[in-house]
DNA sequence: CTGGATCCTCAACGATACTG
DNA sequence: CAGTATCGTTGAGGATCCAG
């Protein structure tokens, strides 16, 4: 667009502004996830154009919602990680990760899941309040969907996600869509590992705690706050 | 876009293919203030090609988001409203707002406010607890920027923002980006009156109320969540 | 091999004019 | 009032090429 400005002094019209290009959100999503290099963030975004790729780091450094930095002497790498103003999208991300997974129900043809798609969903799901009802031990869980591999740390309630395998899961799920199912509270973890679309390794007893932790529900998921739509 | 879908199963992508068009998320912002007719959507959205605004309505309707609806006989009007599903949108887009409104300070130049942006900073800048902990008699506020006029009703805990004025304002407001300083506790509501930035009628005994109210704070506005951004 | 830059094409956006 | 039609501009998509 000539001028991406939207002309107007509103705090939503200015995020728009700077995450309403193609592929920001989602370049921002796996970066939020873990700091990545060029090829790294190419492999995990399939089929974004590569000069399209370095217009969107060039933008989100210039926004300041990311920054560029280059490895010490040994490799001399570019890894580019989100700013400390970057990390503050979380919320507002994972509630709009909350909102996106209400409609879906199948993968559409030739959909992927990557391992950043997967520990997103994760950590939009997170119940903090349950998490932090949780035992005070430690919990690694680990999710494997394709490739795609995630993992969630629980300790003294708080919970970490993030990309990649856990050698040290304590609860390891392998599967494929049904986790859609068993994150939107539709389908019991233990029904699905029964049915045998979900293969679980490690603590078996942790499958309530595991749903207890992580609820995309599938509708209205958010705290509703009123507004007026039908005011004047 | 030859294919807008961005090819993933994932509820963020999912989120940024009904909502990254151009437009497309101010259109929403709008219509879930208030029901609203092609033209008072023009009138509110500054700088919006006609074409570009009845492409996006189409989209939006075609997505569920929105419903176009004639009137009874009488003037055969045509109004957009939100969906449900489109109203499941406020939660994410007030933590956009929030996050976005974190690093405005003055307008840029040529930037307007419209009566919607200012009840959407409103709306998210809702402290849902401190008015739950309000008294319980039921408060009007109307806030004034230029002609952009918005208000919000307290009653009963609940908050109700709005477009337009109210004539039965317990406390009004008129002002200009002192605004922005107030919501964001910057300034004290008090002292911008002082200042003669903002006119107050009414009970100025609600200044601290309305502080308490609503707040959109300068930075870390939303409750954090844990990421791993250096995990692997 | 990583980290891009360049080039070409086409669909989306934008401005304006016009119509049921 | 509620849009279409037309047309020019620009960014996105995709392939290829280049430098360290």
């Amino acid at each position: 667009m000539r001028d991406r400005s939207y002309g107007q002094f509103c705090g939503l019209a200015h995020a728009a502004e700077l995450l309403g290009q193609r592929w920001t959100i989602l370049v921002l999503r796996d970066l939020l996830l873990a700091p990545r290099r060029y090829s790294e963030l190419q492999e995990g975004l399939p089929g974004i154009p590569s000069n399209g790729l370095a217009r969107r780091l060039k933008e989100l450094e210039a926004d300041g919602l990311i920054v560029r930095e280059l490895s010490e002497a040994p490799d001399r790498s570019v890894r580019y990680r989100v700013s400390e103003r970057g990390q503050e999208l979380i919320p507002a991300l994972d509630a709009l990760a909350r909102w996106g997974a209400a409609d879906m129900r199948e993968p559409r043809p030739g959909e992927v899941v990557t391992a950043a798609s997967l520990a997103s969903a994760l950590r939009s799901g997170i119940r903090s309040s349950t998490a932090a009802a949780d035992r005070t031990g430690r919990t690694v869980y680990q999710v494997r969907v394709g490739d795609a591999v995630a993992h969630a740390v629980l300790e003294d309630g708080v919970v970490q996600v993030g990309v990649g395998p856990r050698e040290d899961a304590t609860l390891s799920l392998e599967g494929g869509p049904a986790f859609r199912d068993v994150l939107a509270g539709d389908l019991e973890l233990a029904d699905a590992v029964d049915r045998g679309e979900i293969t679980a390794h490690g603590d078996h007893g942790l499958f309530e705690a595991f749903t207890a932790t992580f609820q995309v529900p599938y509708r209205n998921a958010n705290p509703p706050v009123e507004a007026a739509p039908s005011g004047r």
